[in-house]
RNA sequence: GUGGUUAUAGCUCAGUUGGUUAGAGCAUCAGAUUGUGGUUCUGAGGGUCGCCGGUUCGAGCCCGGUUAGCCACCCCA
């Protein structure tokens, strides 16, 4: 028998890693909650034309197909062929695959939008928090199967929601204790001003990629790859202006009026950021305009945002977002457009493992342990036991009568703050000894007051 | 998908130009200790050297392939 192993890129959670993990995890649904947000869950897998064609060319591929059941039918067998022979041209054939992993939770809850939007009350507010997969090679903070939170409001084009989801992430992060995580927006009309200035419209990609790497590889590598491009000398020197845009977020916007003012589409932009921006004390949420926040996803249209980690741990994006005029369009729904944040928890947890930021109390399930020290002791510890356990205290019994050596590291290795002695001395008087390990303090109490004692 | 790099005990890692029986620390288990853990001491168990193949009298070490981790690119949470 072979050795056990794992799908590439995929992981086991141990106790301890669920625990952190839900450690976040409630922290974001309760400050969704908090805002008004309702939960919705939807399938693991999509029809995968639901899929196709969301997320560029680079997306269609990382997304993960499911082969067809009954392949191996001989009564297909001609057609099944003739189906394989198109996939091997790279194309999707219905005949062979017609069910996807999904890859993001944006894409199906537009189709569920789009399915159910004679039934909803808008502005429809809804997070969830369920995995995603993508045929991704891993590495550090890269999975190939990982868990979103993602809030969205749709129905409704006010600029509100985007100061809401702002302070969303503020609220989120500062429960975590992850503080100098920087928060970052820009408006995607912005970028579009940019590419009307300088190379048209349908240069607004090669502009948005190669702008987005500023940060990693330097305003030098960043020209060359625009040239590579093919954009003219003269159009590289304006996107050099724009990318050397600095200072606080005021400045920030009147340098951008200057370059990109002119045009309708860019003043629009501009607007609609200063009024976020004003809505908000972007000092205190770690809010920073950033003209070269670009972002991959191609349905954003109007202010987009992305959340990155503490700078010092090398991590990037943790969570992004922006808002998406017509959605559902593409489930034949039009008008309805939307603004959504993500949450990516997996880089968050190995962001918060790095700097230490779990609170130590994080790992206590269990917080009483009753030692067993003999049949009839351990029979009275069990109603005991039953008693406490009804208070809401969490407790177990050592589950067969051993050395004291054995129980107390019994209890030590599963971070159980109390345990509680119960022998045949203390049967005899009615009492028992509560020791609370982390202080080595220990007390004698009549049994008949445990149920009072706080834990 | 492309390139680089790593893989030895549960964990972290040594392992000489290829040479007899592959080591250490920590962890585990047992004992010192039949009602008080964390310290200490003694002892024990634990390995198909990731997997498959090749070169060689002989491979943990060299070569090829493969799987997985990590890193870079692409892209992204």
């Amino acid at each position: 028998m072979a050795k056990p192993s794992l799908p590439q890129g995929t992981r086991d959670f141990g106790p301890d890693v669920v625990r952190k993990r839900s450690y976040i995890l409630n922290i974001i649904k309760s400050v969704f909650e908090l805002y008004g947000f309702q939960p919705l869950e939807t399938p693991a897998m999509e029809n995968i034309e639901t899929l196709m064609g969301k997320y560029g060319e680079e997306g269609d591929k990382l997304i993960f197909k499911i082969l067809n059941n009954g392949l191996d039918n001989p009564e297909k067998e001609k057609q099944i062929r003739e189906d394989f022979e198109k996939v091997l041209q790279g194309k999707n054939v219905k005949g062979i695959t017609e069910r996807a992993l999904k890859y993001d939770l944006t894409i199906p809850f537009a189709r569920y939008v789009a399915m159910n939007h004679s039934h909803l009350t808008f502005p429809f507010k809804r997070y969830q928090v369920q995995p995603v997969w993508r045929a991704d090679r891993p590495q550090k903070g890269r999975y190939r199967e990982f868990y979103q939170c993602d809030a969205d409001v749709v129905g409704s084009n006010a600029l509100l929601n985007e100061a809401e989801l702002a302070s969303i992430y503020h609220e989120v992060f500062s429960r975590l204790k992850l503080d100098g995580y920087e928060l970052r927006i820009n408006h995607r009309k912005i970028l579009t001003a940019l590419a009307k200035t300088c190379g048209g419209i349908d240069k607004m990609m090669d502009i948005t990629i190669a702008i987005d790497k500023l940060d990693k590889i330097g305003i030098i590598k960043v020209k060359e790859e625009l040239t590579q491009r093919g954009l003219t000398t003269e159009q590289v020197n304006i996107i050099e202006k724009y990318l050397n845009i600095n200072g606080t977020n005021d400045e920030i916007l009147n340098s951008l009026l200057e370059i990109i003012g002119k045009s309708e589409i860019g003043k629009k932009g501009i607007e609609q950021v200063s009024f976020v921006l004003a809505n908000l004390q972007p000092q205190h949420l770690n809010l920073k305009l950033d003209p070269t926040l670009a972002r991959g996803l191609n349905y954003y249209t109007g202010i987009i945002f992305e959340a990155k980690a503490p700078a010092e741990v090398k991590m990037g994006s943790i969570g992004g977002g922006g808002r998406y005029d017509d959605l559902t369009g593409l489930f034949g729904v039009p008008n309805i457009p939307g603004v959504g944040i993500s949450f990516g928890v997996d880089r968050i947890y190995d962001v918060m493992e790095e700097l230490n930021l779990f609170p130590p109390d994080v790992h206590i399930g269990t917080q009483v342990l009753f030692f067993n020290l003999g049949e009839a002791e351990s029979t009275a510890s069990f109603f005991l036991m039953q008693q406490l356990r009804q208070k809401g205290v969490r407790c177990e019994l050592y589950h067969e009568s051993a050395k004291f050596d054995k129980q107390f590291k019994y209890a030590e290795k599963k971070n159980i703050p109390f345990v509680i002695i119960l022998g045949e001395k203390e049967l005899k008087e009615s009492t028992c000894n509560i020791k609370n390990l982390t202080t080595g303090m220990q007390q004698t109490i009549p049994t008949a007051d445990l149920l009072k004692h706080q834990f």
